[in-house]
DNA sequence: AGGGCTTCCCGA
DNA sequence: CGGGAAGCCCTC
């Protein structure tokens, strides 16, 4: 017998089958989707079974060595599921293999067991060897207490002094047992009944008589609309049924709430996955579903491959969350994963939003998805109100930071012994620092941008390659003692808050904060416990919070994210700021929220004020029309990158001659033109785009091209189709 | 990916 | 003519 194996590297230049003998010993064993050992070239490695077959045009062929573990195999849904990926991401199909698995089971990785075990100790059941050794030698006190102590009970030997043990362990008085432990164990709290409203149990009722079918449903409701009752409330059936779920989850920390509650529910029918856990808690978790110990899977983005059997369900929450598609190789989209694993198993997709993305909510109303609509928030809570102000009369009164409306709001929240949320996209102190007498700018030797002054260090830091300098008062180029900062971070909100309201209790939370493990949990426990006053954070406190005490949020500088070169801009910047205001007002109070912007007429701000999404999707589907976007065209994107520049202008005009020459007459193919950063690390980036309805040629040639440059080590391409940002 | 084999350029 | 870097090619 032989097998089809690919080997452990991602090249593109391995992207084949190597076929290998399999030895007789291993004939009963070996199957298609195990990892297995094998001689390649003179080094030993692993590869990946993709085919097992009785005989082969090829002669004098090596044969596999062993198999790294003989309870993991790569289900068939799965090993079909590389082929999707492979050929809608352009990667290597080892790649997408690789992609799918826990870092302990990549097949990269040779160690085979990484559960944690506990040791416990018990004594021998020769009763005669135990009276034999207490009569026959004079025993320390110590053993015999040991020996007395386990007399028909079973303790864990960590329990004992180490040496003592270990000698009645040697002279096989006391026997040793491992007993497997699961890192993380979820417990099921029976809190009351949860009782559905009209509106989530007409979406409920619906999912679940057509729970046989692949249909996509889109989930719009408004924030605090109760999604999650939905959601847990279709899982039930399910489980019922015995089939298993998968739900996605944009942020595993921000939503710790959301997940606490399916805790709550299912309790130990629960896995989890998602980065921060450590590879043992992953592979726990992984061996979990791969066992049938569960039947709900939550996680984050890679969650999407958890390799259940017998899939009934996939709930994508958040669904216009960025965070589901991959930033770098292989750049999937979670969202298409799911669909094609739905539709392999016939069953239903959820797609769960308050701001559903335009993509999805365009083909809801084309009829591609189905939509759900929860209007109301759950309880008594209503909308927050939300007012505009105009910062440009704020900057002529001096202030450029709070505006004297949301100064007195605090004060009042703060009296009120309510909460406050304070929003900025940004973190630092400053974001551009320069010198006012001759204009030089701060900038990243290695990178096209500005750098960033972090005044807790004292620093000045590029966001983009981590490079860290000193500042200084006085300018580098013209020696004035003139250098100013411009533009607003977190960290300059914050200290400006401490002055003007002393006696309030103020927590940041951005990335410098929350770095750290648990630190994320315990600022949102803290604030939970009213330990704080106002909360001031990046786009970190927009998702998933859920504090009934919290009655006001304020967004600082609403012109942020506008002003971000990218088409989607408006609708992210609409979701981003409807999702920041839904943290308001969440509990019995009416909560409020206020806008400061130096563009008070922006069409966007003005519908998130009004709360109409409807609007804003009119608006921006009008705009996409007219300049060929999303929707309406796909897009993918090629970026060239090089540190030779002169290299890199001449290679670009051949790549896009080229691309030129590939597709359809109906396909738009626009530069090369300078990526908007134009350098990160020293490394320059061009980028090419392309807008098509339907493309058959395109496929074909963005292959050609990438194989082309596979072996190019001046020249780095990046294709992203379908990219997030542009 | 990683190692070996070929090629090509430079100095003596 | 030798040596060392650079490029090329192969791995079942």
């Amino acid at each position: 017998m032989y097998a089809e194996i690919l080997v452990q590297y991602g090249s593109k230049s391995l992207d084949k089958t190597f076929t290998y003998k399999i030895p007789d010993s291993l004939i009963d064993k070996v199957k298609i989707g195990m990892k297995v050992s094998i001689p390649f070239g003179r080094q030993n490695i692993n590869g990946f079974v993709t085919n097992i077959k009785s005989s082969s045009d090829l002669n004098d062929l090596k044969e596999i060595t062993g198999i790294i573990n003989e309870n993991f195999v790569l289900n068939k849904e799965l090993m079909e599921l590389g082929h999707f990926i492979k050929s809608k991401t352009l990667c290597s199909l080892i790649t997408a293999y690789q992609t799918m698995l826990p870092s302990s089971l990549k097949v990269n990785k040779s160690k085979e067991d990484y559960t944690l075990y506990d040791v416990y100790v018990k004594l021998t059941d020769n009763n005669v060897l135990i009276d034999d050794y207490i009569k026959s030698h004079s025993r320390a006190h110590s053993q015999l207490e040991i020996i007395e102590s386990l007399k028909n009970k079973t303790i864990l030997k960590k329990e004992y002094n180490s040496s003592t043990i270990k000698k009645l362990i040697d002279e096989g008085i006391i026997l040793e047992e491992k007993h497997a432990r699961t890192r993380i164990n979820p417990e099921k709290k029976n809190k009351k009944e949860v009782i559905l409203n009209e509106e989530q149990k007409k979406a409920s009722t619906e999912i679940k008589s057509h729970l046989n079918e692949y249909i996509t449903y889109l989930l719009y409701g408004v924030t605090g609309s109760g999604k999650t009752e939905v959601y847990m409330d279709v899982c039930d059936e399910v489980i019922k049924n015995d089939k298993k779920v998968i739900m996605l989850v944009p942020e595993i920390t921000l939503t710790h709430q959301m997940i606490q509650r399916f805790y709550d529910r299912f309790g130990d029918d629960v896995a989890i996955i998602h980065s921060s856990l450590s590879d043992g808690e992953k592979y726990d978790e992984t061996m979990k579903i791969i066992n049938n110990k569960v039947h709900v899977v939550v996680g984050t983005r890679s969650a999407i491959f958890s390799p259940v059997e017998n899939l009934g369900l996939v709930i994508i929450d958040e669904e216009h969350s960025q965070t589901y598609k991959q930033d770098n190789n292989p750049r999937y989209h979670a969202l298409d994963i799911a669909k094609w694993r739905c539709e392999y198993n016939k069953c239903p997709l959820i797609l769960g939003s308050a701001t559903p993305s335009l993509e999805s909510f365009a083909r809801a109303s084309k009829g591609v998805y189905k939509l759900l609509e929860l209007n109301h928030r759950n309880g008594n809570s209503v909308l927050p109100n939300v007012s505009i102000i105009d910062m440009r009369e704020e900057y002529k009164k001096g202030n450029s930071i709070i505006s004297t409306e949301l100064g007195i709001k605090i004060d009042e929240c703060l009296r009120n012994k309510e909460q406050v949320m304070l929003f900025i996209n940004r973190r630092g102190y400053s974001t551009v620092v320069n010198c006012s007498s001759c204009g030089y700018t701060y900038k990243c030797p290695h990178c096209d941008i500005t750098l960033t002054y972090h005044k807790t260090n004292n620093k000045l830091v590029c966001h983009y390659c981590g490079y860290t300098t000193f500042k200084s008062d006085i300018c580098p180029e013209c020696k004035e003692n003139a250098i100013r900062n411009f533009g607003l971070g977190t960290e300059q909100v914050e200290s400006f808050i401490k002055d003007a309201f002393p006696s309030a209790r103020v927590i940041r939370m951005d990335i410098d904060t929350t770095s750290k493990k648990g630190s994320t949990d315990s600022i949102i426990k803290g604030i939970e416990n009213h330990d704080y006053d106002i909360v001031i954070g990046t786009q970190m406190i927009s998702k998933g919070l859920d504090f009934p005490n919290v009655t006001l949020v304020g967004v600082i500088n609403a012109d942020e994210s506008l002003n971000i070169p990218d088409f989607r801009s408006g609708e992210n910047t609409f979701s981003l700021i409807s999702q920041v205001s839904g943290r308001a007002g969440r509990g019995e109070k009416q909560g409020s929220v206020i806008l400061q912007t130096y563009n008070p007429d922006n069409e966007t701000l003005k519908y998130v004020k009004t709360n109409d999404y409807y609007g804003n999707y009119f608006n921006e589907m009008k705009i996409r029309k007219l300049l060929k976007y999303p929707p309406y065209y796909f897009i993918t994107s090629v970026k060239i990158k090089s540190k030779n520049y002169e290299l890199l202008k001449n290679e670009v005009n051949k790549i896009a001659s080229f691309i030129r020459n590939g597709i359809e007459e109906t396909s738009i193919c626009l530069g090369p033109t300078t990526c908007p950063v134009f350098k990160i690390n020293n490394v320059f980036r061009f980028q090419i785009i392309i807008k098509y309805k339907f493309d058959k040629h395109l496929e074909k040639t963005l292959k050609d091209l990438d194989e082309e440059y596979a072996l190019n080590k001046d020249i780095q391409l990046e294709i992203d189709v379908d990219p997030i940002r542009i």
